[in-house]
DNA sequence: GATGAATGAGGTTTCATTCAT
DNA sequence: AATGAATGAAACCTCATTCAT
């Protein structure tokens, strides 16, 4: 942020730009998916013209490969920030499910369009995008096993399973918990306990001498 | 099967047909996606003209349609069976997680195909497959949730949560751990115990007098 | 001795197969237009297959063919016959406007097939249909051209031009004048006199003598 | 005129690019007919990319209605200015069968395509353009039937039918004597006395006392 | 003889991308 | 630097016609 205000006036007013874009084509996409929407679309939309989308992005995939990546930066970002800051492990773990559901609620769009691309057929691109979001997220999980790790070693957790099973598990779960009360909240609405997803786990992981 | 011989000729040579139609479709679109198979494509590769395929499909959208809801069907009912025979609720769960195992290796494209369009972002179409497929996925998840309901009952679980909410999480966590070992074999094998996911959950769930 | 008398029978229903299918294509042909009905339309609709359609008919242009040339011979035997019948060529003309009208009435769909083929641009068939039809419809003209030449003789009409082009004027109101009531019959309804139009010519042409 | 050449170099560039689009397209729709031709056609006879060409006009029936319409325009237009300059209705009548003997000259294809569509069977176009064309041809013979009426008022015609009768009889007789002269001209060739069309009228229908 | 499944050329239209201005 | 007109490959789909049964 400092450094975005001492870059020269050029390159920030570019920056200003290239997020207007960014945003709008997010936009587009998480509505329409990324075949149903049309270069000129974005750029009309985002009240540029074409040959200047394209100044900015060599072409349709290269834009929605940064858009992408942008929008997981931000998301890992705000995930790694909820799991840095508490010093207890479980404390670490709820203010991951906190703020994972938050990121959920208001970036739903979104969240589909990176599940198709994650975990489902991608739009085969070549340069494969979404092997590089499997690595990514792989790697994040990484993370969340550390917790489980360190809680069973400071004996918070029993060790049921593979530090690392654990961690695909939970955030397994806490994504199908969340499109669930997502899609149909009349009929399964968000639970009034906001610990209702660890409580699966923690009734069977957290060490009865808690 | 039996039936299947008994049909007349000609009426056997269509569905000979139209299943290699649908193979074919199967094969491209899993590895590509939908909107990066032409029609032309599908019906070179299965030797057919671009016309016949076109007597057997109204149009691309239906031809994706028939082929997606025709192999849901083939899984929910290996799945449905999977639950029904054992007697045991443990046993079901078992025997669930075994049969889509099986299924998920030996139809990963299609897994792929299914999580997108009923997970992520769909193509956009009017009449709502993925709503579809949702809708049906969320039912089947009551079957499962009946299990836990009457294992809970028995006093086989513990009731650590609303049933509906173990069964998504239950198959949460079979998706995610299996997209896991199916992706990264190298890095993380299959489990040499069979029961690794479901002990994440009986190590909490069953209750301590098993 | 038998085949004589099955050959026949043969050759009749043989026609009255033809005669189905052209009756069918036509009422295809005259509600949509050449180009918007198709062989497969045709065959289904007159409930024959689409290879019998083509056994009878060479291809699509050959059916059109043969069902206008065939409407043109009996809407002209009707007019031929109209102005054989009376000895007067006043009565001559009435009678053929009498029956030129109860034909459009009963024919206009077959009517606007005709005069967008004899009048307008064909649908460009190389061996010239609708240049058939122009020399069919000028010939024709001459029988009317001879009515208003022995008229003239006679001293029942006076000589204000070329028969030829009296015939092509008279019939050319005809025409105009039944497709502005065919077309508009609220606000240009049949006139009460059935010989309105005849008396646009007659009223200028007859000799004042009469 | 004028204004056109005040126009921006742009807009004048882009009028110029939409004129021969036109141009072509009549070229080719009166040669042969609607469905004969391609947009492809058009668009490599007009030496304009397939693509350009949808640029002008959404699709091709739009381009034919645009087409039609437009021709019709000038050809109202004419014909309006030859009825409005003459004071007398005999002169403007004179006026009107010379226009328009000229104009079928010059666009006898598209006299053709016209006739083609208000007299015959349309392209079965759902926004019924055959239907408006038929609409202003009728209005347009209004302003016709009011030069008899007023002939009439002054007494320069016998009324011997109603004046809206008499427009479309004389426009139906100028109508088949043009074609007649213009499809034969070997055999049926331009009458020497020009007023060879209105004497069929006049000889009748004026008053005596001329 | 009658059938209708199969064919594939050819139609309309879209849209990612380029490049002259 | 920014623009947007122009491009044309390639998509979906129809339908006249053939030919094995």
């Amino acid at each position: 942020m400092m450094e975005a205000q001492k870059l020269p006036r050029r390159e920030r007013e570019k920056l200003r730009q290239r997020q207007e874009m960014l945003a709008t084509a997010l936009d587009l996409f998480s509505q329409k998916g990324y075949h149903s929407v049309s270069m000129h679309e974005i750029a009309s939309k985002a009240e540029f013209a074409i040959g200047t989308l394209y100044k900015f992005f060599q072409n349709k995939e290269d834009l929605y490969r940064a858009l992408v990546l942008e929008q997981c930066d931000r998301f890992e970002e705000a995930l790694v920030q909820a799991i840095e800051q508490p010093e207890d492990e479980v404390e670490k773990l709820r203010n991951y499910v906190r703020t994972k559901t938050e990121r959920f609620r208001r970036h739903l769009p979104f969240v589909r369009l990176f599940l198709a691309e994650s975990r489902g057929v991608s739009f085969n691109f070549k340069a494969g995008l979404n092997e590089e979001l499997r690595k990514r997220y792989y790697d994040f999980l990484g993370k969340i096993a550390s917790i489980f790790d360190r809680g069973i070693k400071k004996q918070r957790f029993k060790k049921i399973a593979d530090p690392y099973y654990l961690a695909v598990a939970l955030d397994s779960v806490i994504d199908a918990s969340l499109l669930l009360w997502l899609d149909t909240p009349e009929r399964h609405p968000y639970p009034e306990d906001p610990d209702t997803i660890l409580n699966i786990f923690f009734k069977g992981l957290i060490d009865p001498r808690d």
